[in-house]
DNA sequence: CAGATTTGACCTCA
DNA sequence: TGAGGTCAAATCTG
């Protein structure tokens, strides 16, 4: 299709000093001004294609779950990789300059799949975090695989889940329930969080948010960020197994990251 | 109809 | 020059 593309002098650009700013140098400051925080230890160094960008990266069972609104733009077949690789942005990246970008790359067909998520750039955009579920994994009645329900901690995500009026129903609301099927996911490119990846929903279900938030005071958010980071550090201890469900933790480094 | 995803083409970098 | 990353029109979905 030819269309006349706008090439790299759009609105946006990884070298605008004021983004870069905003950003920081992740390699410097650990504290990250939202979300997960880049370990301070892992930038891919000469791995990393854009060099010049901060990275990270993470080994997860849930790349969805992270704590923000991502949305997909693009997705690609990688040289000598099983499965494709998924790209995802900041929701928030044109209201509120976010660079934040994430690169969802499965790494196994296991049950349930693990990803490597690389994020790039901190968040910037100072969204609310998304609640965080109280997920207990329990295996399928009369099927293979796992199914992680999604129960409310209580307080505020569970009145946000409640006014969806699908609470603890909705197979598709990847909220409530994802289902990690070993029955052989046709599309064997397709994670088994089909919720997100085929039912055209946002990695996180916007309409769970709250109105933005405005963007907080830099300085000032160490609340917002010690809840975001042990949002994504705490994902484990949010997880429960019910009897013999286990996860291959393995090859998993402290924190996920390595 | 608005917003998100898909997908092929284009761009950048090593 | 090929692989990886990004764009944006087309398409899909609620």
């Amino acid at each position: 299709m030819a269309s006349p593309r706008m090439k790299m002098e759009q609105s946006f650009d990884f070298g605008e000093p004021s983004a870069q700013d905003a950003v920081g140098s992740a390699s410097e400051s650990p504290g990250a001004v939202f979300g997960i925080s880049p370990p301070e230890s892992s930038p891919r160094g000469g791995r990393n294609k854009r060099r010049d960008r901060p990275s990270w990266v993470k080994l997860t069972y849930t790349p969805y779950f992270d704590g923000h609104l991502w949305r997909k733009y693009g997705q690609k077949k990688i040289k000598d990789a099983e499965y494709p690789r998924l790209y995802f942005r900041c929701s928030y990246r044109e209201d509120r300059q976010c660079l934040a970008s994430k690169l969802l790359q499965q790494k196994n067909g296991e049950d349930p799949p693990l990803y490597e998520v690389t994020y790039t750039y901190e968040h910037t955009c100072g969204a609310p975090p998304v609640p965080f579920p109280d997920i207990v994994a329990e295996p399928q009645a009369g099927r293979e695989g796992l199914v992680l329900r999604f129960d409310s901690p209580g307080g505020h995500g569970d009145a946000q889940m409640q006014q969806q009026g699908h609470y603890q129903s909705t197979p598709r609301n990847p909220f409530m329930m994802l289902s990690f099927g070993s029955s052989r996911q046709t599309h064997d490119q397709q994670p088994a969080f089909r919720s997100d990846l085929e039912a055209g929903s946002p990695s996180f279900p916007t309409e769970l948010l709250p109105a933005p938030a405005p963007v907080p005071a830099i300085n000032g958010d160490t609340d917002m960020f010690s809840t975001l980071e042990s949002f994504a550090h705490d994902f484990d201890n949010h997880m429960h197994f019910s009897d013999n469900t286990h996860l291959p933790y393995n090859n998993i480094s402290d924190d996920g990251y390595y």
